[in-house]
RNA sequence: GGCGCGUUCGUCUAGUGGCCCAGGACGCCGCCCUUUCAAGGCGGAGAUCAUCGGUUCGAAUCCGAUACGCGCUACCA
């Protein structure tokens, strides 16, 4: 094959459902490939399921790319050169090719039913045969199954060679090669006249010129179906690279079973595309020896399919929550200001005022950055700033971290208490909260450790969070005094 | 069952005959810091390189067998 074009990828999922994130891996390591090589990547809808298909998928798709930072060159709602790039407006282009494969006598019209397709899988179960179709229509004349084709329903089946071997060269396994004999005749075109996974991609991707097809591992034994497909339509196949599967925890092909796999549900749970980008990144791909967090930026520079694993990974949320605090962590001062913002606003209850008080938010800000895995757990970890009153606890949660009855509780409080309202109003900040609280030390006779958790409850209903003496000054002086005055008549 | 692929710390991986009694990262443990929780810094444990047998002066790296795991086996992709 001539190649002297640019490097043209591609991602065609089925419209089915949201993207997967095994499926959006396989779309983010071909851009990442044409990126680095300086070609193009095409996105193309393979809706050629009538059944399966579901109406929003393609906007979930574009979207999921769109926020992981993947552009396509071509596509459905860009269009390009090759449009249209929806299979189910192409179908007469498949039609085509069938007939003439059909013509040449490299496919056939299949007549079998269901029924019979059925039972003959069965007796070739009972025999311990290898399953696949036995080819009864192939031995039909010619003339008889065209005549049989004005009143019958018909499948279209590819008349695979039987003798030999085909062998795939694989960019990321080498050679594989498959025995002949154990191939059967598979369906090109169903019923309904759109042509299956087989037909399409070999029919699309040398349509649309694509030089390096990289799909999952799941398709390496179908690589024989369109290895003679390209044969008997005299054209040159692309490159194909099969990328390792991507396992759940229980290490089977990642599936809903094993936790959320669509794209978007990360993103609802407050990750960051840059940290599922690097993560996906690194899954069955290296840099180099030592480099354990890549950007968008540098992927598309230097990706590479010779430093592909072709060992399957198991998806390890752990480290994907990892790189998302890393990434918090290095957002800007108003990205993330921003970004509390946002995530405050979608979670904090329907009670509080809206705009957020803006602030309390920079306020917190900077309280908030190192203690967030998830952007979830911003409106949880605020909340308390914006009520008069803390919100509702137990007793015994105030002396739960430290041991102790509810007189150790009264006693921190009184003392706290006294110490605090001492400060004037003008005298409210961190500084000055600070060496009151510090200065409880030697009348409670305890180390800070052993008395300030009964504080953070008192003041945000929970024996841990953002800072407290920040905390309070955020409140200021009369709510701070009123939370410890209620923990206070709590405590007894 | 058949065919295919895979097998390095719990996990993601580096490693293509000597630099490896195996390096990095996450997680875990400890210490430091410290107003909680984190974050950060420092240190530690953790892999007989699936097993067995070859080739070789020398193997995680090459060859073979075995075991185990996974994938595929549709008018789904």
């Amino acid at each position: 094959m001539s190649m002297t074009g640019p490097v043209r990828t591609r991602y065609a999922p089925s419209p089915t459902g949201d993207p997967h994130i095994g499926n959006i891996r396989s779309a983010l390591f071909s851009w990442a490939f044409a990126r680095a090589q300086g070609g193009q990547f095409i996105l193309r809808i393979e809706d050629t399921d009538r059944n399966r298909l579901v109406e929003t998928s393609v906007e979930a798709i574009m979207e999921s790319l769109r926020w992981l930072g993947i552009d396509w060159d071509e596509g459905p709602d860009v269009g390009g050169p090759h449009a249209p790039y929806f299979q189910s407006e192409r179908l007469p282009l498949y039609q085509k090719m069938a007939q003439t494969l059909i013509d040449e006598g490299k496919a056939y019209r299949c007549f079998c039913t269901a029924e019979r397709l059925d039972l003959m899988r069965a007796a070739q179960a009972a025999a311990k045969k290898p399953p696949g179709y036995d080819g009864l229509c192939r031995a039909l004349p010619h003339a008889a199954a065209e005549a049989r084709a004005a009143s019958e329903r018909f499948v279209v089946r590819f008349a695979m060679k039987r003798e030999g071997a085909t062998t795939l060269h694989d960019l990321v396994r080498g050679d594989v090669v498959f025995e002949n004999a154990l191939q059967d005749d598979f369906v090109m075109l169903k019923s309904d006249g759109y042509p299956t996974y087989h037909l399409g991609v070999v029919v699309d991707d040398t349509d649309m010129e694509i030089t390096h097809a990289i799909r999952g591992d799941e398709w390496i034994s179908s690589a024989p179906k369109h290895i003679q497909l390209y044969e008997a339509l005299g054209w040159d196949p692309p490159q194909w690279a099969h990328l390792p599967l991507i396992l759940g925890p229980d290490h089977k092909k990642l599936s809903k079973r094993s936790g959320d796999t669509a794209v978007l549900d990360y993103r609802a749970k407050g990750y960051l595309p840059e940290a599922l980008c690097s993560f996906l990144a690194l899954l069955g791909w290296s840099l180099d020896a030592s480099t354990s967090v890549v950007t968008r930026e540098e992927l598309a520079e230097k990706f590479s399919l010779e430093r592909v694993v072709p060992n399957p990974a198991v998806f390890d949320i752990e480290r994907l929550d990892f790189l998302n605090g890393h990434y918090i962590r290095a957002m800007s001062e108003d990205g993330w200001v921003d970004t509390i913002a946002t995530w405050a606003d979608a979670g904090l209850p329907p009670h509080i005022p809206r705009p957020i008080d803006r602030g309390i938010l920079s306020a917190a800000a900077p309280l908030l950055r190192e203690r967030i895995t998830r952007l979830d757990e911003i409106a949880p970890s605020i909340e308390f700033l914006f009520g008069f009153e803390a919100p509702e606890y137990l007793p015994e949660l105030l002396t739960e971290k430290i041991g102790g009855g509810h007189e150790h509780a009264t006693q921190v409080l009184d003392a706290a208490l006294l110490a605090l309202d001492s400060l004037g109003g003008d005298g409210w900040d961190v500084e000055a909260i600070k060496a009151a609280v510090f200065g409880l030390e030697p009348l409670l006779g305890a180390k800070p450790r052993k008395f300030v958790p009964v504080l953070y409850v008192a003041i945000m209903a929970k024996p841990a969070g953002i800072p407290l003496f920040e905390s309070m000054a955020i409140l200021g002086r009369e709510r701070t005094l009123q939370r410890l005055r209620t923990a206070r008549a709590k405590a007894g």
